[in-house]
DNA sequence: ACCTGAACACCGTTCAAGT
DNA sequence: ACCTGAACACCGTTCAAGT
């Protein structure tokens, strides 16, 4: 034994909380795919199988993770008419830095819809404020699907950077292959390049959301 | 020697498009989750070694793949400026309908941006809508970049029900935890479950895209 | 009841050795 | 030059055996 049990804290006892707070803790350090049953067991001091008591598998403690970064999200003020877009474009920007902060977490909602507290707390709040604003009920009910597809897409666009670790480098990758671009072939590519490239992550995401947002008072559901 | 070379035609050479093909063959069957570099080369009667003669690495391959997909999108007529909403609307349909063919192909351009010449030709050939309709150079240039991250989101959630070869028992099981919430804490959401889960995919998936192309008549780009 | 060592059936990738 | 068997360093998950 290298360390007497004096040298650190008590080992907590193992939970489903502390199994998921571990989770947490690879997540926030080193993106989504790090989180292993294997890391998650070390960041315990244990193994792997130890797990297996608390969550049923990998895939179920990922969705118990997204929705403690769900959690993060603060809902904001009580929907108000007459500020309903901007309360809006808050809200769903808030989700987008919770996400940010939790590289890959995005991944989740993509792979299976959500249905913890965390996430159904923010949709309650979404279609107050839609009802608010006084969009129809089944706009309001499409456009929370619609717009969180468009939310998870964005985040997870960011962390492709954040979790490869460079960044920089893989942006001036991509960059550099399109000025190199057959302005013979693709003459409105070659000559956009800036455009496709302006702008920081916050002055894309807030125009998509502006969009669908926008688009919400001119656009008709199909549905009888 | 089980069977004699004469029981089945000659070996293909291997090539760098017959690996591809391979892969497109286990992911039109399986999934893109089934697309590992053991079954591919499995498709081809070889070990996976022998694939790194071809490729760099499974997101090589994967990319490749992808922009595969991309080239099975027809680019549809002249940019025809009467006609720009229901261009853009149907050419982004063909998108997601061949992904939506080639089950987890849209994580994707997801996991990093395309460079093909698949995808570009259908970037091309939005812009040149784009322009038709009239929409400013830099509108145009963020729009491609949002509708792509809400296409490749959309295609993705089919994806899931087909990936996991279940399609009804998934969406049913979904549901039945949303017929359950708790009516007091979440009024809204219990009230509104039937328009939440109304509509077929295809009319949900056209609304979100109408929602972002009517935006860009009346939201303005912040860049300079 | 709770925990876990060891094993099983997988991965992607590398490299020395073959033809 | 092209191909590949075998190995390496990983995975998620299970289960018999321990306490």
């Amino acid at each position: 034994m290298a360390r007497s049990t004096r040298d650190r804290p008590a080992k907590a006892p193992l939970s489903r909380d502390a199994v998921i707070a571990a989770g947490m803790t690879v997540l926030r350090r080193a993106g989504l795919d790090a989180v292993t049953m294997r890391a998650v067991a070390a960041e315990l001091d244990t193994g792997p199988a130890s797990l297996y008591v608390y969550v049923a598998n990998r895939e179920q403690l990922l969705n118990e993770m997204f929705d403690a970064v769900a959690r993060e999200v603060e809902p904001g003020p009580e929907p108000d008419a007459a500020r309903w877009r901007e309360q809006l474009e808050a809200l769903l920007t808030r989700v987008r830095d919770a996400m940010d902060r939790h590289p890959g977490i995005a991944r989740v909602p993509l792979a299976n819809i959500p249905t913890g507290h965390g996430a159904m707390r923010i949709v309650e709040r979404m279609l107050g404020i839609l009802r608010a604003g006084g969009i129809p009920e089944q706009s309001a009910a499409w456009f929370v699907d619609c717009v969180f597809l468009y939310v998870n897409a964005a985040s997870l666009e960011t962390s492709i950077y954040v979790e490869s670790g460079l960044t920089e480098d893989v942006a001036a990758g991509t960059r550099e292959r399109f000025e190199q671009i057959d302005t013979a072939e693709y003459p409105l590519l070659a000559s956009m390049t800036g455009a496709l490239f302006s702008g920081d992550g916050d002055a894309r995401f807030s125009f998509g959301l502006r969009l669908m947002i926008e688009g919400l008072r001119h656009v008709k559901t199909s549905a009888r």
